[in-house]
DNA sequence: CCCTGATTCGC
DNA sequence: GCGAATCAGG
């Protein structure tokens, strides 16, 4: 497998997007989780949070501890003392906040029979993020609709959700007429709204497209159905069965 | 053990 | 440029 523009957007849309680099591989195909990570990095891709990250993070501390206490000749172990130096840092890491989705569904996976090129390129062009979007949304409540209707779980109860969409292979937006102007996975970026419209592997999956809600994955009115507050146990009704249950291999 | 991402280095 | 091997944290 080579590196064609598509599969650079895709692997490009869904690093920013938060996906783990096995997931990508995996939506990619024909490619390991190091081939995404190390193109990931030839691209320069800005690293999430890694759990290796935490050494550096940790050595980068303990120097900034040490250079705190050191200067100071005397008073090393007495007052911790200002920051003096600087210190040139080696590794201008920005360790950007973490970019991982906040509740509902993080990841559009979408399940394809074939993919062939098809009449129209998706005008899928340098998508622009930009604004890496420093801003965490601050948790919201704790129970969440999902796009297909079903109710989340609270962290408490019952068992975990529904693992959310595990991307086996992403539809390249196949941009036929009928939904040329829908937002596909590749158009997605931080300054639109991200819920998903019907399913995935149906031909006119899309994504909502609207302009978000400042700080959040969605616009306003799907913030509306992602964040939800919670209800009383005896007021819920059973959550409905959205598509027959997780989507298995 | 599993997972994660980072880095190295031969190709 | 590519990615397996390796490293290292969770």
């Amino acid at each position: 497998m080579s590196w064609t523009e598509e599969r650079i957007d895709t692997l490009k849309t869904m690093w920013e997007g938060g996906q783990t680099a096995s997931q990508i591989a995996e939506a990619l195909g024909g490619v390991s989780r190091n081939a995404v990570i190390g193109k990931a990095h030839r691209l320069g891709l800005q690293s999430r949070p890694s759990p290796v990250v935490s050494k550096e993070e940790a050595r980068v501390a303990a120097e900034k501890a040490s250079a705190a206490a050191a200067p100071a000749p005397v008073a090393a172990a007495a007052a911790p003392p200002p920051p003096p130096e600087p210190k040139p840092e080696p590794r201008p890491k920005p360790v950007a906040a973490a970019p991982v989705a906040p509740p509902p569904p993080p990841a559009p996976a979408v399940e394809a029979d074939d993919e062939d090129e098809d009449d129209a390129p998706f005008a899928a062009e340098d998508a622009t993020p930009a604004a890496p979007a420093p801003e965490r949304a601050p948790q919201p409540i704790l129970r969440s609709v999902g796009p297909g209707g079903f109710v989340r779980q609270a962290p408490g109860e019952q068992q975990p959700p529904i693992a959310p969409a595990p991307p086996r292979r992403l539809v390249p937006a196949r941009t036929a007429p009928e939904y040329a102007d829908k937002t596909s996975l590749l158009d997605l970026n931080d300054k639109i709204c991200k819920w998903p419209l019907g399913h995935p592997g149906e031909p006119d999956f899309h994504f909502c497209g609207e302009k978000v809600n400042p700080g959040f994955p969605y616009c306003v009115t799907h913030c509306g159905h992602a964040y939800q507050a919670q209800l009383p146990r005896r007021d819920r009704r059973a959550p409905p069965l959205p598509f027959g249950g997780p989507r298995m291999r």
